[in-house]
DNA sequence: TTAAGTGTACTATGTTAAACAATACACTTA
DNA sequence: TAAGTGTATTGTTTAACATAGTACACTTAA
């Protein structure tokens, strides 16, 4: 389902999240889509439930996803656009690393922006 | 000297190197400029100096400072430009990130471009 | 009504990284 | 020689992560 590395630094449940986000940006999961139960990914990925459990809880925190109880876990309709200023600064943090490492391994400006900008397209289509 | 956030989830060391690495694009550290010592950051920081000494360790090994027994520690006079494959992909991966988040957040092409401008001006000058 | 499949909750265990603490050693310089 | 460098080692504590196993409430379909 989604592909994990294990010797990352970051934890597999947050490797999920964002795996998932991004196969909505992408469109490979459609919106009010149902996902996958928390026993079955964790079968189809063998790792343990409440990794995948701990997964979907911070989905549901970021309104990614939402979960009905009986019923299954679905993809949120609406991603809201609230400008939440603490996720804004750890976003320009983010990027501020980004560039500072892109600078360093000789990277010029545009080269940089062109980066940036094959990553949207990436996000764009490709359902 | 440098500002650290004791509740972020990237380790403190990395923090550290972080900000040295950005210090030095903005100027703030000169190339060849002796850096504080271990023991004198430790003190200055109120942090253990095992994990400066981890600080400084990580950036030699990423060719950023250079380190002189008895004599100390200096920014290196020249950052590669070696455009290391599994760097590379780490920075997309690390951008990928970033641009998913910047479209849960509502932001649009323009305004991500906007932003990694800023943050690329940001680290030119400054001196 | 029942059985199977949902999400949820809880306790327990082992592993690992991070940070701290303390000490000692080799080297350089004043 | 003394003080200041980086370096190395051992040990302890803490927290996060991942795993394991079990149990419960709910929904749906047989």
């Amino acid at each position: 389902m989604f592909k994990i590395d294990p010797r990352s630094s970051t934890p597999i449940y947050l490797q999920i999240v964002e795996k998932v986000k991004e196969n909505i940006l992408k469109g490979i999961l459609e919106l009010e889509e149902k996902m996958p139960s928390v026993r079955e990914l964790a079968k189809m990925m063998t790792i343990n439930p409440n990794t995948i459990q701990k997964a979907y809880a911070e989905l549901e925190r970021q309104k990614v996803i939402v979960k009905i109880r009986g019923k299954g876990t679905f993809v949120s309709a609406d991603y809201n656009g609230k400008k939440d200023e603490e996720r804004m600064k750890a976003l320009k943090d983010l990027f501020k690393k980004g560039i500072v490492e892109a600078r360093y391994l000789g990277l010029k400006k545009e080269e940089v922006i062109n980066m940036i900008e094959n990553i949207l397209e990436e996000l764009k289509g490709d359902k």
